[in-house]
DNA sequence: ACGCTGACGTAAC
DNA sequence: AGTTACGCCAGCG
């Protein structure tokens, strides 16, 4: 493998993620019990690029905002994707987040 | 081989 | 309550 552990790590639970959900890096990050590497897990993202099946749309920044949008194809395809699952974005902010929130450490944890 | 940057988040001031 | 600084680790110049 080339990608670390970590990075296979994040790409599992990101695939993991529901359909008209989504997530954010620190969740993601905390779910692995690496809570301060959460930039390593928008890093890992970037990697994502090569892989398929890696819904990296549907993650996002602490604040619900589309931080990464302008790494996709092009900057517009992220808000595309996720109005696509009915997810209401506007201003690159997910609107409801917190009720669109999948938490990996406590959906999966349980 | 070395150093800076970067899809974040938390702590400190 | 808002702003600045730091940590984390891999990729790239």
């Amino acid at each position: 493998m080339q990608q670390s552990d970590f990075f296979q790590s994040v790409f599992q639970v990101v695939q993991l993620i529901p359909y008209g959900r989504v997530t954010s890096y620190g969740a993601i990050a905390a779910y692995l019990g690496a809570k301060k590497s959460s930039r390593l897990v928008g890093y890992a993202m970037n990697a994502s690029h090569g892989i398929s099946g890696i819904p990296a749309h549907r993650v996002v920044n602490r604040n619900g905002m589309l931080t990464g949008k302008m790494h996709f194809e092009t900057p517009d395809r992220m808000q595309e994707l996720l109005e696509l699952e009915g997810i209401q974005v506007e201003d690159n902010l997910i609107i409801g987040f917190r009720d669109l929130f999948w938490d990996p450490s406590v959906e999966l944890a349980l």
